[in-house]
DNA sequence: CTGAAAGCGCTAACAC
DNA sequence: GTGTTAGCGCTTTCAG
């Protein structure tokens, strides 16, 4: 291992501390601008280390302090695939948490650890050299998560909050999204609202809870040949809306559980000669950057990336430091655009 | 620093050793499988340490062995942003550089460093505990790449072959992509073709180079006008088109320097009422996954993410196992799709 | 204020 | 085959 810069340059303390006529320990004091240290052997040997260009190694160091400033992020991914990151939610989640762990000087790792495979039972995980995870979403490893969570307290998990849950979380409200969502649509005067995704994760569920409740009180049928479910390919979502057309079952809108879908949905709607929203309206949920620049621009439920990036990272670190941290659900709010209107 | 799955569980060799009546480095080597430990003892430690639920302490093992098996990814951001990652390409490549990596059993750091801000000079960036680093594009610190390619060679950098390049890099050809997309609009009969995007970089300066050169050969003027220089902002791409629209300058096709910018600048034209490819034809660059779902669908030069995650990997593993690299140029072809075709 | 010394948990000569 | 031993480079008591 070489550390970043270095080529052969195997300059240690030791070598450092000879050159200066001190001691190992005044050196590592001084580099570490320790008060104990008068101030002139602290300047004369920061400037020795600055111009032999020496550099601290941090492996030992963490080694010797049993850290790592570093923080694990783990993307359970679906069953077989790899990083299966398709979604940019997740990746523009995964930016907001970057810049937060870089705010309070820790990196990240992106860990290859597979959490299905990964036996989790009693001990969780082993392999990373971390001070703490943050899991991006619960797909359906709640249980191992909870499990885990039994020995194992230096970790969040982006997703919904769960009866019996005793790990961290922080997410959205997806009861209120599936709300919102379905409401606006309702009000926008349909009636036959086909859903789109996977709910047999937990948020999705709760999503889709929210718009069984929506259709309930607005005192309309829940039909279940409206619920289409995804499977984990890429082109889910596209092949989803071609199965909803080709059922023959009547629709007049569609909620898409994430923007990915919503997109690759209106994608096949086109294909169809049905176009969004003149014959079609479409939700989606995320609020993901192109949303917005999207033709036609996608009405969504908006969810928070930023504060959620930095709230993950905070309880996390509270928890390191010994503290305690509560779950945290954040607001939630429909951004309406135009593929949910008839002009 | 906890490990990954310890509470508070310090089971270390020493213990486990103990308990089995042997001696540390036979412990060591039992879970190292060696074949030196007499099969029985061997699987009777190493039975032993799953009952237990040993593992090892990975830091102190990569301490020891001054091996990480993490390689660092760098994104030098533009200027003051961090993690400026808006483009989807980018984390496309992510995701494939990152399943290389785990096949070849490493993690992945996704670091915080600031290449504009490091200071490169003679020994590059210090801080990471890694075995080698990829860089992911080179936006405008070529120059900096090249002095810390002086001092430090595990370093593999995604890009373009430049003139007096010192370190490895992969990339595509973005001279052959311009000109691909160049020609391919000229061959549809679009004269006033605009270019969006940074020719700073020296990626896109390539695929400006191509642009210039397919015109040159078609006899078609190159009009100063009809470049638009793209900020870094997340609505560049969206602002830049409108800048063309406002300028009054003629033109019936646009050639966007990536994707991302040209599904903004189809955005910017829908909202002028001008649709694609009715009235303008556009062309984009990286081939992301959204563009076969874009409304309309995309034609674009395709990038392999995948195998050049996989060269970087492949490259920096070899160099950093002391073999020799060499750069390496990706095949790149024109997928033609909805937006640059007139029916 | 500074130094000497111990030791983090592991691996790998080198002995036996 | 297995054990003994000596560190990796750093931090930090504990003594001066």
């Amino acid at each position: 291992m070489k550390e970043i810069g270095e080529k052969k340059a195997v300059l240690k303390m030791a070598d450092l501390a000879k050159m200066a006529g001190v001691s190992k320990s005044t050196v590592s004091r001084a580099l570490q601008n320790s008060e104990l240290i008068n101030i002139e052997t602290r300047e004369m040997i920061q400037r020795l280390a600055k111009l032999h260009n020496y550099r601290l190694n941090t492996q030992a160091r963490n080694f010797r302090l049993k850290e790592s400033l570093t923080i694990a992020v783990l993307i359970p991914s679906a069953e077989n695939a790899k990083w299966q990151i398709s979604d940019s939610f997740f990746i523009e989640l995964l930016g907001a948490i970057s810049v937060s762990l870089m705010e309070r000087g820790h990196d990240m790792l992106l860990s290859g650890l597979n959490l299905h495979q990964e036996d989790l039972s009693g001990m969780g995980p082993s392999k990373i050299n971390c001070d703490g995870i943050i899991v991006i979403g619960q797909a359906d490893i709640h249980e191992r998560l909870n499990l885990m969570a039994q020995t194992y307290d230096s970790m969040v998990v982006w997703g919904a909050q769960l009866d019996g849950q005793r790990y961290c979380t922080v997410g959205g409200d997806n009861l209120l999204g599936g709300r919102l969502a379905t409401q606006h649509l309702i009000e926008q005067g349909f009636k036959r609202i086909a859903i789109i995704g996977d709910h047999h994760t937990p948020e999705a569920l709760l999503r889709y809870q929210g718009y069984e409740q929506a259709l309930a009180e607005a005192g309309l049928e829940i039909d279940p040949a409206l619920l289409i479910v995804t499977d984990g390919q890429r082109d889910a979502g596209y092949q989803a809306t071609l199965r909803l057309l080709s059922s023959g079952v009547p629709f007049d809108a569609i909620f898409a559980l994430s923007d990915a879908i919503a997109m690759k949905a209106i994608n096949a709607l086109d294909a169809h000669g049905l176009s969004v929203p003149e014959n079609v309206a479409v939700v989606g949920y995320d609020d993901i950057s192109l949303t917005r620049y999207y033709t036609p621009s996608i009405t969504t439920v908006h969810q928070d990336r930023e504060l959620g990036g930095r709230l993950l990272v905070e309880k996390l670190l509270n928890i390191i430091d010994g503290q305690a941290a509560t779950s945290s659900v954040l607001p939630t709010n429909l951004v309406v655009r135009n593929s949910s209107i008839r002009h």
